[in-house]
DNA sequence: GTTTAAATGCTAGTAATACTATTATATTTG
DNA sequence: CAAATATAATAGTATTACTAGCATTTAAAC
């Protein structure tokens, strides 16, 4: 299946114009995905994003009312993208046991790239998951964020995977806390891997953030 | 022990003149406090934080840098706050199992207030913690703020913990890990009981929060 | 109880950010 | 080719995140 013609499709509600209906869109895309994670979030602007794709301020905001709602559509694409993945990958496996082992595996290994998405660079857009992406529930707002219906993908597949969780044990009472402990874990762990070792026990050559949260998911279930 | 003259020590590197010597310092920190509750870390600045406290936006510069740096303080004064209440707690207890489950309690129950420190309402410090620390280490700085130990207090704190862990079962790979995913899972799942409950399986009542990782940590260890 | 020093207050100023608005110029579509 | 639509170019505003300088109050030292 190489270059298939996939549409992962975000809620409208986030753009003013849809960034995929256009080559200009595209750029902001692609552009914006490799700034936020040259600068980091904070120091990432829409006149510097302008600069870098050879466009004014002005025509940036004609696509995102701000860089907020585009980091937030961003990870939105990221989710609908994982969640497709997951439905993929796990479609023909009966076994309850290692239909959840294959999920796990997908929400905590390392991201790769999908050549299904030219514009998009998957593995820029991971680590912009990894380091920035709490910033979009920790604000102010995230309650009417949260109304419009913008972290509606992330939510299906933590639900998505709790029932994974229940197939393999109905009696188990915190599906969800556990697999939304689980992702935003694993993020986490991979960033201070990175910047702050001392709270890991990662080491060099295989992948022990994948291997522990495997074997924290099963243990604790049973 | 009531109003015990205790003082949580943080690294001076963090400010610029001890908050903690003068009554504008005070004043400084206990307005801040209530302040970033009330706007958020985003909206919060040091001219609200001058109006608010009814000295001007320059003479809060000379405490700290800028409002970074005075949440990291706030943060580490917490971490110090947190790690005295742990070696409090768990001094006297003997059985390996029991210290564990002590200490697991401190760091995932809701906090209460500390009569000791009479200028800082711990309630509210909990609840930035929840909503705002993890501002503090994702972002394009946390490497040098790392480097002047800046977050020296909270790897201790997993450290100790781990050594708990470790205690109980010398042989788990995979101590810090699990540590800090409680730490942070905790508070995040707080934060999305408010914001985000589809994502957690909080019910009114009981502490589920608490039940879920103290839960968690026993079996992953076996 | 002055002298001195240190802390605070007051005012001003600057570059950058996060926008909004307007008009001109392309580009696309009917 | 006309009409609609998208983009570019330029300008402007309020707020933020500071820095600098001097006046004034408060506290400490002699």
């Amino acid at each position: 299946m190489e270059h298939l013609q996939i549409n992962i499709s975000v809620n409208p509600d986030m753009y003013l114009k849809d960034p995929n209906s256009s080559d200009l869109g595209r750029k902001i895309i692609s552009g914006s995905i490799a700034l936020i994670n040259e600068l980091g979030f904070e120091s990432f602007t829409f006149k510097k994003l302008g600069e870098s794709i050879g466009s004014p301020e002005s025509s940036v905001y004609r696509y995102f009312e701000n860089k907020q709602t585009l980091l937030i559509y961003l990870i939105s694409w990221y989710w609908g993208w994982i969640e497709y993945k997951l439905v993929f990958a796990t479609a023909n496996i009966n076994a309850p046991k290692e239909k959840l082992a294959e999920a796990i595996k997908i929400l905590t290994q390392p991201i790769s790239i999908d050549d299904s998405f030219t514009h998009i660079n998957e593995i820029q857009l991971g680590e912009i998951i990894i380091a920035e992406s709490i910033k979009v529930y920790h604000t102010k707002n995230v309650d009417s964020a949260n109304a419009k219906g913008f972290f509606k993908v992330y939510k299906r597949v933590v639900q998505r995977i709790s029932d994974m969780v229940l197939a393999l044990n109905p009696g188990f009472e915190f599906p969800h806390m556990l697999i939304s402990t689980v992702i935003e874990g694993a993020h986490q762990q991979r960033y201070f891997a990175q910047h702050l070792p001392r709270l890991t026990d990662v080491c060099q050559g295989k992948d022990t953030i994948s291997a522990f949260y495997n074997q924290l998911v099963f243990k604790v279930i049973e």
